[in-house]
RNA sequence: GUCGCUAUAGUCUAGAGGCCUAGGACAACAGAUUCUCAUUCUGUGAACACGGGUUCGAAUCCCGUUAGCGACACCA
């Protein structure tokens, strides 16, 4: 059985779009074998807990159509999904390790710890747990009933860890460079490292396809599973979304949050599809597809091991190719449903034909067509000197029977010829009269929207 | 500093020893269409990091160098 799962900490605002890149890979490979794909919530780390963090991040998921089968919203047999609700649990294993020998009480306070780095930094010498307390095991007991805080700390053996990652093939550490990991804090809650081999372990995982800058814990957690003597599930490495300038992708250079995307108003399947391309590619050469299908043609054999750059040019490329898909009416509602109920539904709806294929993404719609609802208040280009054309204009436009695009074509196209104009200056001078802007939507059919009263009005506001 | 991962155009990638005078996409540039912008269409420039092997033959395998990235917490 096939099961995969995510665990993220709610340490931001919303779901990092690397993990939302990783949930993908993990729903798709659970999904495509039939197995059970599982959302856990690691939130051990108190201080740096954002509020609301949690929930957000769950929905955005959910939204996003990433669904898991087992999770802090939908319970199942594993229940709970939360680590902070298991903390009896760790605590246990935590134990169990000690009665094996495998794990050793510390009372060494942070300021000892501190010094003790200090000095080895200053030698050269790789920081590691000197093993102070592991000598002293009985003191250290004596010292914990008097109510001194402690911590278990892993007893790393003397051995080379060799495991074959999914992606990378083998990898191997010398164990001799690996610290005492804590395991349980002296608030008693677990770190990563023990939460994450218990709790996939107990949840019976059996692939973990995480990111990268979780390769060098893996040995970590290797002798953990060995210590217990439990089965480690597969492991897959991934690659690391960049910035731009090749260091990992941080909030500081880029958009990180899903919602950061979702407000600019990138589709949400975009995001899904742009991100199923970084580090994978479809075996067709296809670059637009749909979840359904990503899920059919997916395989781990082939993610790529080189880091991406995130790039938001070809996400919203991307997502333009998605809006000219789109029918008029589909279109309607999302514009709709992103600018809010405020604008009038007919002109939006009569627009969308005309904005459908200068829009990259949903907010570039109001701006593309602020005139349309809203007479100009400034104007991109002096025409206070063409104010004889003007008048001719709105003379020839009163003669319009028919006010549409077609005939508001032929007549412009007359008086553009008597103007002595060219045929480009008199537009762009009658687009600015309407519009305020060097650049819209087409004119003719922009004029008809508003019709020749509107029209006419505005021409006489020069 | 130590350990590890990686290395095809500006970017995402195809490529699993001969099919590669290296393919596709975004971006760039040029042209066509056009009332502007955009769409659409056509075209152009642009890459196997470097050095050694292995082999009849290497972008593909091995080693080294260089570079980038990541990890070295009572954070995940």
């Amino acid at each position: 059985m096939i099961r995969t799962r995510i665990a993220p900490s709610p340490t931001g605002k919303d779901v990092h779009i690397g993990s939302v890149a990783t949930a993908l890979m993990n729903y798709a490979w659970a999904k495509k074998n039939n197995g059970q794909f599982i959302i856990r919530i690691e939130d051990t780390d108190r201080t740096r807990l954002v509020p609301g963090g949690e929930e957000k991040m769950l929905k955005t998921l959910q939204d996003l159509g990433i669904v898991a089968d087992e999770s802090p919203v939908v319970g199942g047999p594993f229940a709970p999904y939360r680590q902070s609700e298991r903390l009896d649990i760790y605590k246990k294993y935590a134990l169990e390790l000690i009665e094996k020998g495998k794990a050793y009480y510390c009372t060494c306070t942070p300021e000892r710890l501190n010094d003790m780095r200090k000095k080895q930094q200053e030698e050269k010498h790789i920081p590691k747990y000197d093993r102070h307390c592991l000598k002293r095991q009985e003191e250290v007991k004596k010292e914990i009933e008097q109510g001194m805080k402690y911590v278990v700390r892993l007893l790393v053996p003397e051995t080379e860890i060799v495991f074959k990652d999914l992606i990378r093939g083998e990898v191997r550490f010398q164990s001799s460079s690996i610290d005492d990991q804590v395991l349980l804090k002296s608030d008693g809650f677990p770190t990563y490292h023990l939460g994450v081999v218990v709790d996939d372990h107990l949840m019976e995982i059996s692939h973990v396809l995480r990111g990268e800058e979780w390769l060098p814990s893996t040995p970590k957690h290797i002798i953990l599973y060995e210590a217990f003597g439990w089965k480690p599930p597969e492991f897959g490495h991934v690659s690391l979304l960049r910035n731009p300038d090749k260091s990992k992708l941080s909030k500081r250079k880029n958009p990180v949050w899903a919602s950061d995307y979702i407000e600019k108003g990138i589709f949400k399947e975009v995001l899904l599809n742009y991100l199923s391309l970084m580090g994978w590619s479809h075996p067709e050469g296809k670059e637009i597809f749909d979840l359904s299908e990503y899920i059919r043609v997916f395989d781990i054999k082939d993610i790529q091991t080189t880091a991406p750059v995130f790039d938001q040019i070809k996400l919203e490329w991307m997502n333009g190719e998605y809006i000219r898909q789109l029918k008029v009416e589909s279109l309607k509602l999302k514009v709709q449903e992103y600018i809010g109920a405020t604008y009038d539904t007919r002109l939006i709806e009569k627009s969308i034909p005309l904005v459908r294929e200068r829009m990259k993404k949903l907010s570039d719609y109001l701006p593309l067509t602020e005139f349309l609802f809203k007479a100009p208040t400034t104007y991109e280009v002096d025409i206070q000197g063409k104010k004889d054309i003007l008048t001719k204009v709105v003379s020839s436009l009163e003669m319009v029977s028919e006010f549409s695009a077609q005939q508001i074509g032929d007549v412009m196209m007359g008086v553009a010829r008597e103007s002595g104009l060219k045929n480009s200056e008199f537009f762009q001078m009658l687009r600015v009269a309407i519009t305020g802007k060097k650049i819209s939507p087409p004119l003719n059919e922009s004029m008809e929207l508003l019709g020749k009263e509107e029209c006419i009005k505005r021409i006489l506001a020069i």
